[in-house]
DNA sequence: GGAGCGATGTCCT
DNA sequence: GGACATCGCTCCG
């Protein structure tokens, strides 16, 4: 029996706002291995990023903000390390993380984590029976938003760099020993750029792991 | 275990 | 009106 009830919480910290000050591809590959945690009335749920994907600001024509501002993308076009979070097919959401300066465009897709802390209200939260296949979970962005309970309407513009947010981005000091790059999945556009990055030989990964 | 498909709301043309 | 950064269910092997 360990003493220690929260080993992973040994050495965490909030990820400051210059650690997403910078390229999509940039910041995507940095976030693997990190923490999203989520502040719920009575307990936090934790997951760590194994699956991420690039979205690039202007250029880009699977980005949100190819077509320029708008009322929906304007989080992309604002300062660094806020939640873009956007309602998609009619049922899910999916949770990103802006980056780049402010002015300018840029966010990452998190794709899929692997679950830490608060795996039973995680599967209330997703409808399923208890003790569920983690991998049922978080891998998958959809999934993944309905796990951690995070919409658009409480969620879409945070700050995950403040230590005070009820959704932030945290490091335990943890770095993926390999990182494997493959095309973007579920896109029409720009489907052959090599965008997505996941921890290689991860279980939790949304395909293939 | 993989292909096919329906569910379903919001945004921009 | 059409597209959509998805998921879970069926059917088939």
């Amino acid at each position: 029996m360990s003493r220690i009830a929260r080993p992973y919480r040994n050495v965490v910290s909030v990820l400051p706002r210059s650690f997403y000050e910078h390229a999509p591809d940039i910041v995507a590959r940095a976030l693997l291995g990190k923490l999203v945690v989520r502040e719920l009335e009575r307990e936090s749920l934790v997951g760590r990023i194994v699956e991420v994907e690039a979205y690039f600001g202007r250029e880009d024509p699977a980005a949100h903000s190819y077509v320029g501002r708008t009322a929906r993308n304007a989080v992309l076009f604002g300062p660094p390390g806020f939640a873009y979070v956007y309602f998609i097919y009619g049922m899910y959401y999916c949770l990103n993380v802006s980056c780049e300066p402010d002015g300018q465009a840029g966010g990452v897709l998190i794709r899929a984590l692997e679950p830490v802390e608060g795996l039973a209200a995680m599967a209330r939260l997703r409808k399923l029976p208890p003790n569920p296949k983690p991998q049922l979970l978080t891998s998958g962005p959809g999934r993944l938003c309905q796990a951690l309970d995070i919409t658009r309407a409480a969620h879409n513009g945070v700050d995950v760099t403040s230590a005070a947010s009820c959704l932030r981005i945290e490091s335990d000091n943890y770095s993926p020993d390999e990182i494997e790059v493959t095309p973007r999945i579920g896109i029409r556009h720009a489907a052959d750029l090599l965008a997505r990055f996941v921890i290689a030989g991860n279980k939790f990964v949304s395909r293939g792991g």
